[in-house]
DNA sequence: TCTTCGTTGATAATAATTATTATTTAATTT
DNA sequence: AAATTAAATAATAATTATTATCAACGAAGA
């Protein structure tokens, strides 16, 4: 967490029409430092050993807060918890229904293929905002990496 | 709810490895006449109609035990609950996120444009089960349908 | 520094789902 | 067909995830 950092948080939130709070910079930062999409009790956990007189109860309305304010993406799961994401470009998410994780995939070629196909295909009375492919399965060795090639 | 129907839903379930009751017959024949893609509660409401005595712990519990076996699909949204699918073949789903709507959307170009991509991008240590497309937005007039075209 | 108003932490409330258990029902054995 | 066994259901309690409330606090502008 440099500096240069801390100023490029307070200026996002600020941008945001957000009052800077020392919360909701922490909050901020660690959901940018975190691949993992994380349900809120893990984002508490994280956040405990930074600032540890937080509440759980800040932690959901933040997140709520940054959702609403479109700084990070609230996601869907089988389970019966939200996860949260901070990376706001336009990518796709691997399930694995046995760890739970949700790993990001990202392909121009793919999203290039989609785009163009809904072109192409028009949703009469529907106003489109995003799409995105939902890749489900299962780690062969949960212990390892998945690979894209 | 023809005989027809009733013997073929019986086979269904035992087929399944289920034992058959007329609960689970009202429930498996009344998710296969939804295509709204309903939540728990609303199945129970619907259910009630035709089994007044009927709990709503049967409810989950059924629908778990569907899942489970396969005969139907728990889907995700970004709300706070599950909602249930009867329909299995490979197909996408269009939200609502203001009528809450999940609106079934099958195309074979798309499922064809898909899997071709997936093929050549091999994902490693991965064992691919299904992909589905996620489409969201914002029907334009909320009484009208939505057509594809 | 003072004032204002949004934010936080503590806690209570709600909604969705899962667990427990006695009773009922279906399937299997006699 | 009656008795036996095993599984499913209904009623209810418990849990989990999330949202609401509210007094105390802190950020930001006057
Ligand atoms: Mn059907
Ligand atoms: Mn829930
Ligand atoms: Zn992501
Ligand atoms: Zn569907």
């Amino acid at each position: 967490m440099t500096l240069r950092n801390l100023q490029y948080i307070k200026h996002t939130l600020a941008g945001h029409g957000l009052k800077v709070t020392h919360q909701r910079m922490v909050i901020y930062q660690v959901l940018q430092d975190t691949d993992t999409h994380p349900a809120a009790e893990g984002i508490y956990e994280k956040i405990k050993k930074i600032i540890p007189s937080i509440s759980l109860g800040t932690i959901y309305k933040t997140l709520e807060v940054f959702v609403e304010k479109g700084l990070i993406k609230r996601i869907n799961t089988s389970e019966g918890n939200m996860r949260y994401d901070a990376r706001m470009d336009n990518h796709n998410h691997i399930y694995c229904t046995n760890t739970k994780e949700i790993i990001d995939f990202k392909d121009e070629e793919l999203e290039m293929l989609i785009r163009d196909f809904l072109k192409r295909k028009k949703i009469g009375n529907f106003n489109l905002k995003e799409f995105r492919l939902h890749i489900s399965g299962e780690k062969i060795d949960p212990g390892k990496h998945i690979e894209i090639t």
